[in-house]
This record gives C-alpha cells, sequence and structure tokens, in this order.
DNA sequence: CACAGGATATACT
DNA sequence: GTATATCCTGTGA
C-alpha cells in the first residue's frame, strides 16, 4: 500500500485537490475514501492565507503534506492538506468521506447512527475522526495519520465551491462522481 | 425553510 | 472598543 508523503503536496494544489479524490484517510484506524474536496490558493480572496499570516492560519505557511486544522464558525473543526512550501498559503480543503474504517467510534462520537451522515461535511468529518487543533501541523504521513494512494483512477466531477461569497465562479471543488456521501450534491459546472 | 451557536478575523468608530 | 462576516451543522418551524 503506497502512503502519499510530503512529496504529493510539493505541487500546485490545483493539481493536487483532484488527485486526492479516492485516497484513504484515516486517523487512528478510523477513516475512509476521501470522496469531496476544494482548493484554495493563495491569490483566492476566499481563502484565509489571502490575506497573510496570522496565529490561525500560520500552519498554511509552513511545510507541506501537513494537516491545516481551524475552528469554523467558532463551533466545528475543519481539516486541511497543505500544499505547496513557497512561502504563500495554498491548501485543499477536505469535505467528505465514505466512512470505511472504525465507523462504531465514528458513531460514537458523532451521536448519529446513518452511515451516509458521520463524515459528510468538514465539520462532521473532524468530529469523527477526532481531529482538533491537537492535529494542527502534524504531518500527514505519520501516525496518528495515514493517507493511502487511490488504486484505480476514480471517476471525479467539479463544480462550484460551497459557503464562500468571493470567487464562487472557480469551480474548484471535486467529488467522487455518483457518491452518495458528499456535504451537498454536486451540479456539476455548467459549461458555455 | 430560518436561525442560533460562537472563535477568529477584519473593518469600522 | 463595536459591528459584521465567515471554507458549518443541528434543530425546530
Amino acid at each position: 500500500m503506497t502512503s502519499l508523503g510530503r512529496d504529493f503536496f510539493e505541487r500546485s494544489v490545483h493539481d493536487i485537490a483532484p488527485e486526492l479524490i479516492g485516497t484513504t484517510l484515516l486517523c487512528d484506524g478510523v477513516g475512509g475514501t476521501i470522496v469531496e474536496v476544494e482548493a484554495y490558493d493563495h491569490e483566492d480572496p476566499a481563502a484565509h492565507g489571502f490575506r497573510g499570516r496570522t496565529a490561525r492560519n500560520a500552519t498554511m505557511f509552513g511545510p507541506a503534506g501537513h494537516a491545516y486544522v481551524y475552528r469554523s464558525y467558532g463551533i466545528h473543526w475543519c481539516l486541511n492538506f497543505v500544499c505547496e512550501d513557497v512561502g504563500v498559503a495554498n491548501a485543499v480543503l477536505i469535505r467528505a468521506l465514505e466512512p470505511q474504517h472504525g465507523l462504531d467510534a465514528m458513531r460514537q462520537r458523532r451521536g448519529v447512527t446513518e452511515e451516509r451522515l458521520l463524515c459528510a461535511g468538514p465539520g462532521r468529518l473532524c468530529q469523527a475522526l477526532a481531529i482538533t487543533r491537537e492535529h494542527d501541523g502534524l504531518p500527514l504521513d505519520e501516525p496518528p495519520f495515514e493517507l493511502r494512494a487511490r488504486e484505480d483512477e476514480p471517476e471525479i466531477v467539479s463544480g462550484p465551491r460551497i459557503g464562500i461569497t468571493k470567487a464562487t465562479e472557480k469551480p474548484w471543488r471535486y467529488a467522487l462522481a455518483g457518491s452518495r456521501y458528499l456535504s451537498r450534491p454536486l451540479r456539476p459546472h455548467a459549461r458555455e
């Protein structure tokens, strides 16, 4: 089983994001296949790193292949993978997993039993995998994380990102075609 | 469908 | 200092 190390993340965030669909993410053995991500680059006004470094987003400016975890809306945690260590902030937001390992632990942490809702959304995913600020800055190729390369080429669809008001026209949301574990259905980007 | 919940950041006075 | 917005989710109308 091939693990994705730092080299994988030393590239453009726009190359990396679609390639993450279909890879397997585990934290302490709990996790599953990544089915939904969004790309945020350093020129993106919707990205945290756009306006420069702060206490919250400092990890985004660090080495690639690490986890950037931030508090969202004061309540939830969101997990990102840091890309391209070139002195600016680039990251991929992990939005949804297809649960495959440690479902009992997920149900206990989430307080729901419906499998579809365990990891369908960035906040839910972090709760299910027990990801918090403790994991901010940790390398993705070392425990408790494990990131396994996909074995087959999945069918990927892209579309507009969710929950932002700036640069909404960028089709930088990527998802596994037909997956029932998405945070929201992806309406394929309309092409004129 | 509307909206509360509340950390973090920015934009004002 | 206060006000407003945010990479969201659960709950109740």
